[in-house]
DNA sequence: TATGAATGAGACTTCATTCAT
DNA sequence: AATGAATGAAGTCTCATTCAT
């Protein structure tokens, strides 16, 4: 894995640094933050957050543990760097579904409004699939410690699911369950599907997305 | 929470005891057996399995840091004692409802097998809520340290509703999916409802198995 | 090897004992002491004194732990009573040596005297091998904790033979080194010749005597 | 005693530090290896190896007890440490001895040949006296745990010494023993005579090869 | 700025000894 | 008298974090 595939967002970098914003102290900086970020991301996916240590992370990205503390002030804002994008992305899509869907007027507007929703999730998880495996592995637990920030984006992905779903709903699109049954329904077995793909255990990856929207729509019941 | 709602499973206890079965002796150990094992319950889920250290346990237990390691050789044994109830009961009622659709030549028959693992499930849900919640908040990520037998559980529990699926599949019971994709979806949406209902998010929670049995069979498009 | 071979002492159990000497109460205390000696004995020799804990020689001894403490104040005085006899019988060598020695008039007589210490204590290593290595391998180093009573010993040993090689100078006997270097040498070389014959690294240890006794009289560089 | 006495061979360090080869950086390092190891041989010598706790020589060396593990893996890494200058000086003095003798064609060449591993030996145990005693005290017993290393070279010698005994037997230099039995004893003699002149118990150290030379080899009856 | 050494709290585990049964 | 459960001190080792170089 290339590590340019791990880049941290400007922000997990402290504000007031030196130099000028591209210019060779920059690009070091940025060049050891993603080492960094890259390293404890291939660790955290098989160790655990929790069973790695900032010294294997260090001893991965080939740095001084000192330097570790430069860029970071500890793992779990090393994790909140990790699932920043993610978080960013998904708060995007979701927002902009949310809208979408106040606007729409006829079902087909709808339809398109889950669809795109939809679409833009997918191309956040085929474009950082291990930091959503990371995702997908330390979501669930008390959000003690440096798993704080995953569990945040799970309630932050809770709370927009349910919400859409109500929206959705409001617009008598769908069967009247309880927002949260029919939104926790699908966040769950959709995870449980990307999870799954992405350990390498579905067959035909490509169908997914196809395969899924029929299931929540019609049912495993449906004339088979 | 009652102590004597952990206890734990007989075969978790040195069987050579010495003194009556039923006398003090007896009673002594598995009373310090219990609360050594519900303390420890309780932590885990508040702290995680990994948040958790064996002095918490035994402070939380009142008892001596020697004891634990009188009761269990160290924390997966114990995290094992306090899944295998589960991983049994999960077991057993797979296996029946393996053999009963087997067995099943008419459709009522697999739609009875079907309701019947459901049921059994959810009675274990219900006696071994805390255990129950253990497993959803642990069993993702990787099969390191302590967790290991949480994600042992989640193997079990995958590998047999795949199995079932696709014996449902074989008699042309449902919509023909790959089985691994309807079968992660039940599970994934089911651990997810399960884990919000525990967790007190849910309304009415004894609506919940006939919506989700609805939502599984005919999805959320249906005429609402 | 059998237990009665591990016979301790009377002196090491408590005196107060209740029951007739030699009835039922008194054969049992002698059984379970010679078990757990014995025991004890055997573990020491292979993971060394230091490195046996008092569970290790119970469960070997098919003891409760607690037993120990009713016959043996603790690991010290254990080896205390696996050293004692060894430590009766080399005195009273060494002494009976002394009065012969200081009585002889003829150089016969003195070498009977040497003769005859060195064929009790012959005896002695081979009545008594387990503990004679017991004391081999254990004897040098600080006096600390249990290892106590084998230094001791080793001092004993040290102590009676330089004064029986004093008296010998006395009388003539043998070249005037000072006492302390030929006894130590010849503490020294029987020592280790012996620990090799009872790890079994000597071909034909009925000669062994006959040798040593050459070697020491004679030395290496005798007409070969 | 000076720390200096107590150096560490540059092996034990690891080999890849920073900063300059004589810089500050190099310098504490070595300070703390040989603060941390002579604290150590110290105690080992008072307290025994097993009797020594890593607390004990942290303590001693007045540095944290996570230090020592930058330094040493363990305890036995650092007997290791202290028993290798003399394992290798003794390999190189036996090693020495062995092509000497066996170019020797006279006599007076093989004389010559165990004089010359007999001074080596000697200026090996007064420049490194307390690591001798080291030896000296816990070289016999089981193999296990931190006293390995010391056995390991009671080992080297033991094999060493037959064989350069087995040489001088193929030439003829001395009475025709076994090569065990002559070399043990030997080993035996000299190693006792130079624990008790390393705990200060022989009156003239300087007079001991001499007289251990003549005792070897006319032994004790020689016309005194 | 980068390095890795230093620190000491704290985790896991063992053990001698005491004590209830 | 015998058993083995209870205790907590102590041992080994790890780790996040700070700091001198």
């Amino acid at each position: 894995m290339a590590h340019s595939t791990t880049q941290v967002p400007t922000e997990a970098v402290p504000s007031e640094r030196p130099g000028v914003p591209g210019g060779k102290r920059d690009r070091n900086r940025r060049a050891r933050v993603d080492s960094l970020a890259s390293a404890a991301l291939e660790l955290f996916l098989e160790e655990g957050i929790e069973g790695t240590s900032i010294d294997d992370i260090t001893k991965k990205a080939r740095t001084a543990k000192g330097s570790f503390y430069r860029y970071f002030s500890g793992k779990e804002a090393l994790v909140e760097a990790l699932m920043s994008p993610v978080s960013e992305a998904f708060s995007e899509a979701f927002s902009c579904c949310e809208t979408a869907l106040s606007r729409a007027r006829t079902r087909e507007e709808m339809t398109a409004a889950y669809t795109e929703v939809g679409e833009a999730l997918a191309v956040t998880v085929l474009s950082q699939p291990e930091r959503i495996r990371l995702y997908l592995q330390e979501n669930r637990g008390p959000r003690r410690g440096a798993r704080g920030p995953v569990v945040e984006l799970a309630d932050q992905i809770r709370e927009s699911a349910i919400a859409i779903t109500e929206t959705a709903h409001a617009h008598g699109l769908m069967r009247t369950f309880p927002a949260e049954i029919s939104a926790l329904a699908v966040i769950g077995a959709a995870e449980r599907l990307v999870l799954a793909t992405l350990n390498g255990r579905i067959e035909h990856p490509e169908r997914l997305p196809e395969q899924v929207t029929t299931l929540v729509l019609e049912g495993l019941a449906g004339e088979g």
